[in-house]
This record gives structure tokens, C-alpha cells and sequence, in this order.
DNA sequence: CACCAGGCCCTAT
DNA sequence: ATAGGGCATGGT
């Protein structure tokens, strides 16, 4: 529906206007050029921030940091009651430390490292991901759009909440929303990373 | 005290 | 296919 894409053009310009370049909480999600260790970074977090409060995650990388931990090396080769004593603000530690580790042995051992990452289309590279265990959509997403520079768009509870209140779509499944978000605007990671940064932004705001 | 936060998996209908 | 429960902490 052309209508749809309209109100979703609509909704980023609104969205840019009211807060301008997504900042704060976003700075290193958000920020280009990324080195490797803020890619590296943007994966643990993803892990870290599922179901979690920001603030909660915050504290855990802080620990991992003080830890020297703060890598895919550090997590690969940390101990995993170490580990779970680091992240255990973010909740869930343990199941987030055996993602954690998972992750970190994907792109170290499987992909030979994450150079070797950036080079794999991201079809196959998703699919890759979301076969790992406790790698469901949302954050496979996260870390191609974040960490990796891939044009993929995230849908999260935000996404949702927005496209029901702006009446873009009723339908909120994950690959629904996606499909619509992603034809609306120019296929561009930076796009694409700024707009899903401003409507969670919109979102907590909101309460 | 109850509820929530930038999910995901397993199980039972 | 879809609904419900479990995972866990810290803030309001």
C-alpha cells in the first residue's frame, strides 16, 4: 500500500524534527565510522539488551571493560562464571553468557574473524545467525544493521507500538513490518539505523 | 508489592 | 500457526 509507505516517509521526518540525530543512549550505536572494537561492542550489547533495561546493560559492559573483557577475544576466552558474574545486572546471565560465548566463537572460529564477516552476503549471514542459539530476528538484525553496516531494518516492540498508533499496519509480524519499513524508505544502513534509533527514542519518551 | 525493560526458546493446543 | 510460561536483574 503506497498510503502505508507515506505515513511511514511521514513518520521519520516527524521523528527527525522532534529529536533531531538520534544521540545519547545511541552515540556508539549510532555513530560512523565505527572501529572494530565499537562493532564488537554493538554484538555483546545486542545479546546483553534482549528483554533487558538499557540501564541494567550499561552497567554489565561496564563490568565486562573494568574485566578487560569487552571483545569477542575477551568473551571467547573468559572464563563462564567470570562471565556471568559481569553481565548478571543485565539478567538472564545464564543464558546471555552461553550466547555471549556462542557468538564470539561464530565470528572467531567459524567466520575466521570478523574481517572475514563484513565479506559474507547478508542473506547467508543472517541465516548463519539465526540458526545460533538464542539469535532470534531481532537480534540478528541488530548486529547486521549496527555492528555490521548491512541496509536490514530492526523491528522491535517500538516498531510495533508506532505502526499501530500511526495506523501503518495492523499486521505486526516481524517480516510484515520489516517488508514495510524497508520499501518505504531509500535502502541505506544509515537511514535505516537513525529511523528504528528515533522511533525507540519516541518510545521511551513516551512514558 | 506489582510491573516493566530495545527477546528468545520450548511446550502444549 | 499461535498462546503461555520461563529466564533474572534493577528501577519506578
Amino acid at each position: 500500500m503506497a498510503g502505508n509507505y507515506e505515513k511511514i516517509r511521514a513518520l521519520y521526518s516527524r521523528l527527525r524534527k522532534m529529536y533531531g540525530h538520534p544521540e545519547g543512549q545511541w552515540a556508539l550505536w549510532c555513530r560512523r565510522p565505527k572501529t572494530d572494537e565499537m562493532r564488537e561492542q554493538v554484538i555483546i550489547e545486542a545479546i546483553l539488551t534482549q528483554r533487558a533495561n538499557w540501564r541494567n546493560v550499561e552497567q554489565a559492559v561496564r563490568n565486562l571493560s573494568s574485566a578487560g573483557l569487552l571483545g569477542l577475544k575477551g568473551i571467547a576466552t573468559a572464563d563462564r562464571q567470570m562471565l556471568e558474574k559481569l553481565i548478571l545486572p543485565s539478567g538472564f546471565y545464564r543464558q546471555k553468557s552461553c550466547r555471549l560465548k556462542e557468538i564470539a566463537r561464530f565470528f572467531l572460529n567459524e567466520c575466521g574473524g570478523l574481517h572475514q564477516a563484513m565479506k559474507i552476503p547478508t542473506h547467508l549471514l543472517r541465516e548463519q545467525l539465526l540458526s545460533l542459539d538464542g539469535i532470534g530476528p531481532e537480534t540478528a538484525d541488530d548486529i547486521l544493521l549496527y555492528a555490521l553496516d548491512r541496509p536490514v531494518f530492526v523491528v522491535d516492540e517500538y516498531t510495533r507500538r508506532i505502526s499501530v498508533a500511526e495506523q501503518i499496519s495492523s499486521v505486526t509480524s516481524y517480516n510484515t513490518l520489516q517488508e514495510l519499513f524497508s520499501s518505504a524508505i531509500r535502502k541505506d544502513f544509515r537511514t535505516y539505523q537513525d529511523f528504528h534509533a528515533l522511533i525507540v527514542i519516541n518510545g521511551k519518551a513516551g512514558r
